[in-house]
This record gives structure tokens, C-alpha cells and sequence, in this order.
DNA sequence: ATGGCTACGATCCGTAGA
């Protein structure tokens, strides 16, 4: 089973190079974060006759995120329960043996403001969330755009983003706690190329300068870790014509 | 020191992303 999460930035923007993608990578199961869209504008037509069928939990301009299967997706859940949140950013649904949750975590903004406020409020959220799924499914895999560079080498020029959003000492804690309730971040699982990012700045020639940060990332339990045979980027579609700016991000498991 | 691109929605600029 190949699992993969891509931030799209806008469904209805991203779909053709999203129908090539899928095409080229042939994926069972993709997370989509950032749809932009309800529920409504999602082109869940086009994407049953590539193959895949949909869960989505939409929102108008903002977040929204959705998951793609070939097999049938089961007992769906949208949001955190229990979670205050008007913000579409969470899915959840069974794919086979696998309980798989894709989340568009909160960028934060800048450290000290009322959004990152929010963002650490929302990853404790999160983590106790991640914590009732994991003692529910044997399999559980956790994907999506987690607006977190964990280690200063998943970033481009460390020194330059020293403290800053996405790098902070509060938000590595937080990712470190989801961690915590028995998830490993499957791309660190293997040898890696350095500088391996999955997100580059549309601004300042970002990509071509790999002037990047890896945070988006596919979390496993020990269980369905134990099925892990790959993990990597699809770099070059962040390179294609009107591209995202984040690149598709993926494992493969053993069936 | 700032903004640099892209998408969106209601315009011809502001908000947001990271």
C-alpha cells in the first residue's frame, strides 16, 4: 500500500496536476490538506473516474482537507471531537487495516502572536486525539502538512530561521509529544538524501535555490511501521508548471 | 528593514500561507 499526504494549496487550482500525479505515482491512499473549497466545489467526479474515491471535510477560502482511496474508506470522522474548532483542518477514515487521519496543522504565523497561540493549543488537542486513536486501531498512520520542521537539518539555512514559526523551541516540543504516544516519523526511518524538504517559498526562487523546510510528514504506530519498505518526496512535481508549494510526500507498506 | 509569490474574495487591495 502506497500512502502519501500533499498540501495542494487550492483543489480546484491543483486538480490537473493533482489527476498526473496520481497518474504517475499510482498511490492507494493520498491526504489532501489545504483544499481551499466546500464540499460543494470539490471535484470528487473527476477523481472517482481516476480511480479514487473521496472523504472530504471542507471549508470555504481556507483549510479543508480530504482523503483519497481506491479501496473503500470506512467510519469517517471529521475534526477533533471534543475540540472547539471552527477551522476544517482533520479527517479521519479506515482504509482496510489501517486507521489512517490527515491533518492540516495551523501555521502559527509568528511566534508570540494569537494564531501560534493557537497552533500549540491545537497540536495539545491533537496529541490527545492521536493518543485515543492509537489504543483504538491496531494500524494507525497520521499524514498531512504538520507546519513543523522538526530537526534543524529539515531546514534549508537553520541559522536564518533560528527560533522562528515552524522551527521554535515550543513547536518542536509539541511535534515531539505527538511522537510521545507511539508514532515515528516513518521518513526518518531510512537513510536520507540531505536537504530532502518538502516545502519551498513560491517567493525568492525558493525552489530552484532548495531553500526549503521538511514539514510535511507521515507518522506510523510500531505496528503498521513494521510494514514500512520506503519513504520519500516526489520533489520534481514542485517543479511542474503552476505548482504547489509543497511537494507529495510518501511510504510504502507492505501488504 | 522590507518584501519578494500564489490563491481567494470582493476588488483594483487585504488576508493568509510558511
Amino acid at each position: 500500500m502506497k500512502l502519501a499526504t500533499w498540501n495542494v494549496n487550492s483543489i480546484k487550482v491543483r486538480l490537473p496536476q493533482l489527476l498526473d500525479w496520481l497518474a504517475q505515482a499510482q498511490p492507494d491512499v493520498v491526504c489532501l490538506q489545504e483544499l481551499k473549497t466546500e464540499a460543494a466545489g470539490y471535484p470528487r467526479e473527476a477523481l472517482e473516474a481516476a480511480g479514487y474515491a473521496s472523504a472530504v471535510n471542507g471549508q470555504k477560502t481556507y483549510n479543508g482537507v480530504a482523503i483519497l482511496s481506491r479501496a473503500p474508506l470506512s467510519a469517517t470522522v471529521a475534526d477533533i471531537p471534543g475540540f472547539e474548532d471552527a477551522q476544517k483542518r482533520v479527517l479521519a477514515a479506515t482504509v482496510g487495516d489501517v486507521r489512517v487521519l490527515c491533518v492540516y496543522c495551523p501555521n502559527g504565523q509568528a511566534v508570540g502572536s494569537e494564531k501560534y497561540e493557537y497552533k500549540l493549543r491545537w497540536f495539545a488537542a491533537l496529541r490527545d486525539y492521536l493518543a485515543a486513536e492509537r489504543a483504538q486501531h491496531p494500524q494507525l498512520a497520521v499524514a498531512g502538512d504538520f507546519n513543523v520542521a522538526p530537526e534543524d537539518r529539515d531546514v534549508h539555512d537553520p541559522k536564518a530561521w533560528e527560533g522562528q514559526v515552524h522551527v521554535s523551541a515550543p513547536e518542536r516540543a509539541a511535534w515531539q509529544a505527538l511522537l510521545e504516544t507511539g508514532l515515528q516519523d516513518s521518513f526518518r526511518l531510512f537513510e536520507q538524501p540531505e536537504k530532502t524538504f518538502s516545502w519551498w517559498d513560491y517567493r525568492r526562487m525558493g525552489f530552484r535555490r532548495n531553500a526549503g523546510l521538511r514539514i510535511d510528514h507521515l507518522l506510523l504506530n510500531s505496528f503498521a511501521a513494521g510494514r514500512l519498505e520506503r519513504a520519500g518526496v516526489d520533489r520534481d512535481v514542485r517543479g511542474w508548471e503552476k505548482p504547489s508549494d509543497h511537494a507529495p510526500t510518501w511510504i510504502d507498506l507492505k501488504d
